[in-house]
DNA sequence: TTGTACGCGTTATCAC
DNA sequence: GTGATAACGCGTACAA
């Protein structure tokens, strides 16, 4: 592993000075005689020069990395997200760091002091912890973040949020609209204001259709990986079914466990539509390709990626607006595994 | 935005040199007498400084961060190998950069210069790139890097790879087990070692039965996401069921084709695995949420993403192994997509 | 045990 | 247009 050659060395060779290197290499505005250029450029390549952004960075102080912290890279929405942020970041030149919470406060707290430590200015976080005293610390020493997904209760804090309430009030009413008057809410713990958002969307549909409202929430602080979401999903559709009259519609608060919610009644051969319809929430990509493909509520995940990449690069630059924060709108993706409730309705 | 306190600062407010500081901060093992150094700790503390890695990292020349280029984060698949990185990169408080290279060789080209460029000692890549040279100049200026998943002509990089002849093999195995003696493979374009090793498996299997190899294969470039392979997986299923004898059973090569496979035959009312038999190849955790679950050949995705950090990590600290290279092998996992061929069989 | 002084690779300031 | 030279924040010989 022979040393690196430096702009001291194209320097010696060039027999320039190193202030003329930097000028030409890091192509800056100042004005160097084509002839030194030309020169510069050619020993440059010839002894294949890479340039050290460490010093660079060391010099001005811009990190050119973007850190996230998600929960986990495993669940398919964040992964849009990702992809979105990355989209934006390859356009300038910068790159992502991303690091998965698994849920852990603690883990996060890490990762965002050593992202710090690292000179990272700027930061997309959907935040599993309670406490932005950290945040907020960081930030007041010149950290740009912004909060994805998860609501954080700070207002200085740039949020980028979906309209969680209205979705789940869609879902509920698109159930509805499709004649279903029993319709079950299922639920992982609402423990996360995202939750209580779609559940208080579900309960505002039922109470203005004068219906009885049919919740059935996980206690449990489940492994929360999908195949956990798809367990509880299972264990909340048996509970329904248990009920003296079941309803004829389900509504899952996420897709993984809508997906557990089909694969239990079908295993009781119970078909879906046929007598009972389910909805999802969150519209991954694989919603379309199980059997039925599931009807569900969209949250445009990819585009929340290149907002928030977007918006945390003019805060990076300095745009010093008032920090904006942008509620996204779900959509309603009707597939097939929510129909028409049969006429022959309730016993 | 205030400026951050350094070492120096840490030792004008506590009349000690800097070089004294900084043995204590970065908890070196030189010795400082223990009067100063809790004294410089809670003057640390109260001021609450904050160490620039960056300043260290220019002398020490040791990022703490290692790269990853995958072809995109969106595949189940690859999230999981990057999960499996990063907890390895948390325990040695390492961190992760994950770049998607979109299967677009500039972009992985243009990400492995920049990486450099910033320092960064180790890279895990999946490369869809044909050449090596960039590759390998790098690695002669000091980069470790491993290739995961997809084999690169190259015996001086070391390698983690599945053994993707074998699980071809037992897929198409275990469908002759089943009894199955048409056996359709669909496959997209063999124009990757991977999925060229998982054909000949088949070709092998079917081979040794003495059976007439059905080998569908995707012309087109399609775009590789999730819907594109499912796609591609509809599309092939129409085709081989347009034979005049088609297969009583089908071999995806990976589990989103499956879907797309088994979504077209449910569409035309053939029942799977009734009338016919289905199996992918992946084992992502998908397979299990979808009705029938999956029957599916498993690649140990998050162990490779284990080892290729643990290899990786050694690499780096010096462990001057011969480069040694690792192959994983294949699991079969029995869901219910594929059952006993009928008794009534051929016509 | 502590301090001094230099260098890591780069850019920026100033003088020429 | 060009060249010295001083930072940037840190670690570490070497000296004391």
């Amino acid at each position: 592993m022979k040393k690196t050659v430096t702009i001291h060395d194209i320097a010696r060779i060039a027999e320039v000075s190193s202030a003329t290197v930097s000028r030409v290499l890091s192509n800056s505005s100042y004005p160097v005689s084509d002839k030194l250029r030309s020169k510069i450029l050619r020993i440059a390549k010839e002894h294949n020069y890479i340039p050290n952004l460490i010093g660079k960075q060391l010099k001005t102080n811009a990190s050119m990395t973007i850190g996230v912290i998600i929960p986990t890279i495993t669940n398919p929405f964040y992964s849009s997200v990702i992809l979105g942020i990355e989209e934006i970041a390859r356009q300038n030149h910068y790159h992502v760091i991303v690091c998965n919470s698994l849920h852990n406060p603690e883990f996060e707290g890490e990762y965002i002091k050593t992202m710090v430590e690292k000179q990272i200015k700027g930061l997309i976080i959907s935040s599993i912890s309670k406490d932005v005293s950290l945040l907020k610390q960081f930030m007041r020493a010149g950290l740009n973040v912004i909060a994805i997904d998860q609501k954080i209760d700070e207002d200085e804090i740039t949020q980028i949020e979906f309209n969680y309430e209205k979705g789940g009030y869609m879902a509920a009413q698109h159930l509805l609209a499709l004649g279903h008057t029993r319709i079950g809410y299922a639920t992982s713990r609402l423990d996360r204001p995202s939750r209580r958002d779609i559940h208080a969307g579900y309960l505002r549909a039922m109470e203005e259709a004068g219906l009885p409202a049919l919740v059935e929430e996980s206690q449990s602080e489940e492994a929360f990986n999908s195949t956990g979401e798809f367990d509880v999903g299972k264990r909340l559709a048996a509970r329904m079914l248990a009920a003296s009259t079941p309803p004829t519609a389900i509504f899952a608060c996420n897709d993984m466990m809508a997906f557990g919610v089909i694969n239990e009644l079908m295993l009781r051969g119970i078909s879906v539509p046929g007598e009972i319809s389910v909805i999802g929430f969150d519209g991954i990509e694989f919603g379309k390709m199980t059997h039925p493909p599931l009807t569900t509520i969209k949250q445009p995940d990819y585009e929340m990626g290149i907002l928030s990449g977007k918006i945390l690069l003019d805060m990076m630059r300095g745009d010093e607006n008032p920090t904006l924060s942008v509620t996204l709108q779900p959509k309603l993706v009707e597939r097939a595994s929510a129909a028409q409730a049969h006429t022959s309705s309730p016993i």
